[in-house]
DNA sequence: TATTTTTGCATCGTGAACGATATAATTTGA
DNA sequence: TCAAATTATATCGTTCACGATGCAAAAATA
């Protein structure tokens, strides 16, 4: 039995960008471990952080993830006293997610955790410029990809 | 309170890793639903397409999986009827992996997915040479970070 | 050869992703 | 104004990922 070449696993870009990731997330381990939070956790932080205050329908959409990957998220979240989650007063549909005390600490010790990144990544894959350039290929994939989430 | 700059969602790789990813999987739904798999599924047969008749650590590898990640996989894939597992003879320890006619006769419909794939990404997101140029850097990436698998 | 270590596979538990569906609040528009 | 459509959130079920752990077979080593 002969394989397409085109099915070949060598010639998938998608397993390719699917392998990255799953690594590149490992490679947060170290960082995320000691704060108690998983990578889509930390997404969620990165966004709050920027701002504070925001329905989970914000929030979904800056992750452009929907909410029924955010909701179980954010109540996890929740549990370990991370955020906490309000009704909206004007519009009584929403729920603003804000920080708790602990949440806004945890910026402090999460400060350094891109550099850290970007030094593992090149200490042991070499160059930075290169994963730099991947960005603005990365953003128009993205950009024309994202249409069913707005 | 003020993000760090380097906390900024628009500044992280690996948030555009991780979407991209989450989307070009997407991308492949229309293709691969019709075929009642799932992207990993996709990905398995990728692989045994190639070379059939595997133990299951050899497919972890090719995946750059743990079999804790493959073994349910492929359970499910049997039951679909798709593949079916045997005891290894030289190694009784390993389980050999093989495609049944149903899991030989997908490769017929799958072939031109690739190229229904990339012929969707230009479309909506333009210029096929960026994309292929992205191969070297996320190679590199992967061979940087993928040590804990071997 | 006997013991230790490693390897291959499996199971369990947890946390995402995501399709499908439900519910209530808001908005639209006839 | 009132029914219909839309929006914001939530719940449920299934499939991945993956850490932790267990077990038996094989390999390494004393």
């Amino acid at each position: 039995m002969m394989a397409y070449e085109q099915l070949k696993l060598d010639n998938q870009l998608c397993f390719r960008l699917y392998t990255a990731t799953r690594l590149t997330i490992g490679a947060y381990h170290p960082y995320l471990n000691p704060l108690g939070i998983t990578y889509p956790q930390y997404l969620v932080m990165l966004v709050l952080w920027e701002q504070n205050k925001q329905p989970v329908c914000d929030i979904a959409k800056s992750l452009l993830l929907d909410t029924n990957t955010v909701t179980p998220l954010l109540q996890r979240m929740e549990k370990m006293g991370l955020v906490k989650r309000t009704q909206g007063k004007e519009d009584a549909r929403q729920r603003i997610v804000s920080l708790t005390k602990k949440g806004m600490e945890m910026q402090e010790q999460a400060k350094h955790i891109p550099e850290c990144l970007t030094a593992d990544i090149i200490k042991k894959a070499n160059e930075e410029e290169e994963y730099m350039g991947m960005i603005p290929m990365l953003d128009k994939l993205i950009e024309g990809l994202k249409q069913p989430n707005k």
